[in-house]
DNA sequence: GCAGGGGATGTAACCGGTTACATTAAGGTA
DNA sequence: TACCTTAATGTAACCGGTTACATCCCCTGC
């Protein structure tokens, strides 16, 4: 049915090919007349162009690759509605690659540095290597990274000191001193941003206040709910208790509001807890959080990525965005107890 | 660097084309010694070849599509990792088209109706025309609906009819009478299965009890927290309230516990909720509800597809599997008021 | 009357692979 | 020695588009 050809079109309309591709490329120079007899013959032929011959042809893919943490981060989703905005209208197609592991994302890294795969990229959440990024800038394949962050690569990203600075400087307003950082794991072979980034911003409020910093007060715990759930049950059985929780991201203070209910440990009053993200649970949940807008990095960087596309072949020096993050003051957040 | 062509490797390995792609695709009829130069020219010049020119030469894509509804549905995460588990070691390319308008959904299955565009098409919660059903047995293209079903296409889905008979028979068999059946719109032009699917076991259920069937208890709300916490502020201020609300979504059912804390109405002793899907959240808020498997659908379909690719060419008859459903039963139900 | 210009169209090469078929050389058998 | 088989490799057509360049025709201007 739909196996009809260029040349099928060309014989109907007893023109030749290269009028055919014209008429689809709504070239200037085809006569009206013409041009509706092609017209015709596409018609009656039910003829649609095949994309994979017009992309050989044409050199390019039509296509951009999305590479994203689609297991570890909840917050990839919001993003990638951002990104898929965009997209949707552009005429790319949006292949998907998911990354679960540092193996996987050497991988993709690696054939994707081919103009022959994608015509662009687009990087959620996962900090590529120097070596990545020479491969990328050597194939002269455009690359937005999207919550990450590579000097020679175009980004969209907020600043996460920034972000752990807010959130810490805020407890520190209320009174609390003994303000534990809880957070994905520092080390983590797909995760060495953010994390730690607020990390940096969480001393440097406790620096500027002239606060020690404790060491133990900083606590890893594994992706998820339920992982920090285990980790505050155990940070509440400390003597003297930490008074506030500054959690690296959202999921985890969750899991931090799960253990206090248990435990009977009143939020805020005895207990205050601060998130990361504001995803949308959070202000179902009233808590208080550091607001990024996820949504509008990715509509940003997928944006940024056409415009890499329209210029010529990203040659120009590397766009770098920084949005701001904002602190929402809701329900899990009060003056520390004043038994101190 | 990487444009080298199998040409190029030909003349470096000094034997032809032909020898080279059959080094590429392991094809027997070639000498160790033949082999083994061909794969130090490989090595030397850096050669991939070019998959787009693969695919027009193989006439496969090479690429899977995806159809999801991303804006409106939030258990599509969850399915698609469940797709994307399977597909991310199968080597196609996962597509993503989003839809998010009728018009949308009608112009993506126009399109994917050839075998030029993908290999094989998985489409998540968005059932198909008898007209897209058509064109797409026509165009011999492999396609499994997950959450959706059509008799002429595989499919994977669920028992939406027993759910909410389940859900509504768990709220009678505690006494309850008068249960409300909140639902997204049942006329939405992007859904119109499960949700009609669950009134029609919501009623089998009250039919089987002998209670008459009220039609001012199908209510409907837009999609989110926020309409679901609207509509249930109304019916809480009805007298008498009903002492039972079956949501036909979680999100829905988060809505409704929202409305009945703010108002002071205690959940489960005045009001009892049920939700459908069981998402995350569900657990966490301890909310009773429907379970069905979503990572589960995702999966069974993807490994579907791929088994339908296997097969030649989409000739036979369609399979489906039906996945069971199941009451959960957490901390937002229980006996009804006994004020009836 | 004829050179020159420009609009409309056709011819054929090209994108970079795969593969049917042809060709060559080597080994085995009568 | 002649003949057949089989393994290894090469030649060239093909997938279905795009487009540089050639060609043809008609009109204008000197």
């Amino acid at each position: 049915m739909s196996k009809a050809t260029i040349r099928d079109v060309a014989r109907k309309a007893e023109v030749s090919v290269a009028t055919v591709s014209r008429v689809l490329n709504n070239h200037p120079s085809v006569s009206p007349f013409t041009r509706q007899r092609v017209m015709d013959a596409i018609r009656e032929l039910n003829y649609s162009p095949h994309p994979i011959a017009q992309r050989l042809s044409l050199g390019r893919t039509e296509t951009l690759a999305v590479v994203v943490p689609l297991f570890t981060l909840p917050s990839f989703v919001e993003r990638l509605r951002g990104v898929q905005k965009v997209l949707s209208h552009s005429g790319y197609d949006l292949v998907l690659f998911n990354v679960d592991s540092p193996h996987q994302r050497d991988e993709y890294f690696a054939t994707l540095a081919t103009r022959a795969r994608a015509d662009g990229i687009l990087v959620l959440s996962i900090p590529p290597s120097d070596e990545d990024a020479e491969r990328f800038l050597a194939a002269e394949v455009p690359v937005v990274l999207v919550d990450a962050y590579h000097p020679q690569l175009s980004s969209v990203y907020i600043d996460d000191v920034e972000g752990g600075y807010l959130a810490t400087r805020h407890l520190i307003s209320l009174g609390h001193r003994r303000i534990v950082y809880l957070s994905e794991p520092l080390n983590n072979p797909l995760e060495f941003g953010p994390m730690k980034k607020r990390l940096q911003g969480y001393r440097k409020a406790l620096a500027e206040e002239g606060i020690p910093f404790d060491p133990t007060c900083v606590v890893e715990a594994e992706p998820g709910r339920e992982a920090a759930y285990h980790a505050a049950r155990a940070l509440l059985a400390r003597r003297p208790p930490p008074t506030a929780v500054f959690a690296a991201c959202d999921t985890h203070a969750i899991g931090v509001l799960d253990a206090a209910r248990e435990l009977g440990v009143r939020v805020p009053e005895a207990l205050s807890v601060v998130g990361y993200d504001d995803i949308p649970d959070a202000a179902y949940l009233n808590l208080s959080t550091v607001h990024q807008p996820l949504f509008e990095t990715g509509r940003l960087g997928a944006e940024l990525l056409l415009t890499l596309l329209q210029g010529n072949g990203g040659k120009s020096a590397p766009i770098h965005r920084r949005l701001p993050v904002e602190l929402i003051h809701r329900a899990t957040t009060a003056f520390a107890p004043t038994d101190v």
